[in-house]
DNA sequence: TGCCATTTTAAGTTTTCCTTAGGGCCCTGT
DNA sequence: ACAGGGCCCTAAGGAAAACTTAAAATGGCA
């Protein structure tokens, strides 16, 4: 966990440099917000701790540049007693949380652990064969970066062979998965379906073992991307 | 957006209620620990208002239950002055903001703009999505730099489709985070305003997808934006 | 109370796409 | 090589989903 903290109070800043380092963040510091709008441009860091009464460049303003230039780290900010109305600014600049000194250390790392923690849990999963991803969040599909225009059927079809790519799919299968319970064992939709899929994200991703199923697989040239 | 409300003190509760109805969200409210944990339970909030002094049970437990079966709401935390050490346990028992009593109303919501926003994904404070943009803070949207002139609920459907942009969003989610628990589930007036909104804000930003619902997206010569 | 803005209902129309069916191709085993 | 079965392709019927429109219901405010 990598964090910048932003603050011009000398003693302050390395009291609380060394209180994150104690619980295992790695910690850069910026005195001023020049520095930190320069620092929190440039490095990746986890999650930002910014006082709002720095020289230079005041944290409203840094912040909203970062949110601006479509920076989304979390950023937690430090402000003196009382200016409760400051609070509201810094929020609907971009701020995820809010501390007023003086503060409790103990406070201050169960807020970073908050923030963190939440950020985190923005990974979605997303999966992938060769070219083709499908994102089952937002329901979409695509090959080669271009966007499929899939069906309700034929997405649902590419969905289940998503999971369980390489690896040969009987039409039962398939008919179980995709339908309940009654469905015509000898209608044929499915392969019309296979060949519809095919034509969209490409015949030779799609295998036919026959009297067996199928298979989706990645190319040959694009075997061990991600 | 709806949200839950979890607090004991009647007039403090029939307030509150009122200032977040204003401000345009739908609120159910618990009265104790037992019924704040079912509520949480089974409806789908876009966040939670808790008290950690409840009845029955009290808020950090019911929030550690929460959390231990993987439910993500936001949840702010109330408490009463001066116990900050509760303030980190409810941190650690998953909270994601607190709130001292007493507090200045803007400032709640403040906090809660910032909790919805950065729980969808968001960290700017303004909503882009191509040439439409969304200012919560003020309830003001605009096309190309022009306003709009929204009804409530089609400004709430607008709201809620800017957060959770480029996803499909079924008809049963809008409902459920727009209204509150008894809505006919054979009404239409979902698609009426789908198409109310586009005839706003342009028809081809709305994507249906036959089947799942709506998504929301910028049109194919924004996309770069950002 | 009565008016106006907004929301909801309802009915008719349009669009989408799932399913079916038939002809043809290819693979395989004899 | 050829017969038979498995698979592929195409096109069209029909049903479900979504859209449109207008009128009825609701609710806030003068």
């Amino acid at each position: 966990m990598r964090i910048l903290l932003a603050e011009d109070d000398p003693d302050l800043s390395r009291q609380l440099k060394a209180s994150l380092q104690d619980a295992g963040y790695v910690v850069d510091h910026a005195p001023d917000g020049e520095e930190a709008h320069f620092l929190g441009d440039t490095e990746p860091y986890d999650c930002v701790i910014l006082d709002l009464g720095l020289p230079k460049i005041d944290g409203v303003s840094v912040l909203e540049r970062w949110r601006r230039d479509g920076k989304a780290t979390p950023v937690l900010i430090l402000t003196a007693r009382g200016a409760w109305s400051d609070k509201v600014s810094g929020f609907d600049a971009g701020a995820d949380d809010y501390l007023t000194k003086p503060f409790h250390t103990e406070e201050l790392l169960a807020r970073l652990r908050a923030l963190v923690r939440r950020a985190a849990g923005h990974a979605q999963p997303l999966l992938v064969c060769g070219g083709v991803r499908l994102d089952p969040r937002a329901a979409r599909a695509s090959v080669n970066g271009e966007p499929l225009r899939l069906t309700s059927l034929e997405y649902r079809l590419l969905h289940y062979m998503m999971l369980h790519q390489n690896r040969v799919i009987s039409r039962t299968e398939l008919v179980e998965h995709l339908y309940d319970q009654d469905f015509d064992r000898d209608s044929n939709t499915i392969e019309v379906f296979m060949g519809r899929l095919r034509k969209k994200i490409g015949n030779e991703r799609i295998e036919t073992v026959r009297g067996l199923g199928y298979r989706l697989k990645p190319l040959h040239n694009e075997v061990s991307e991600i």
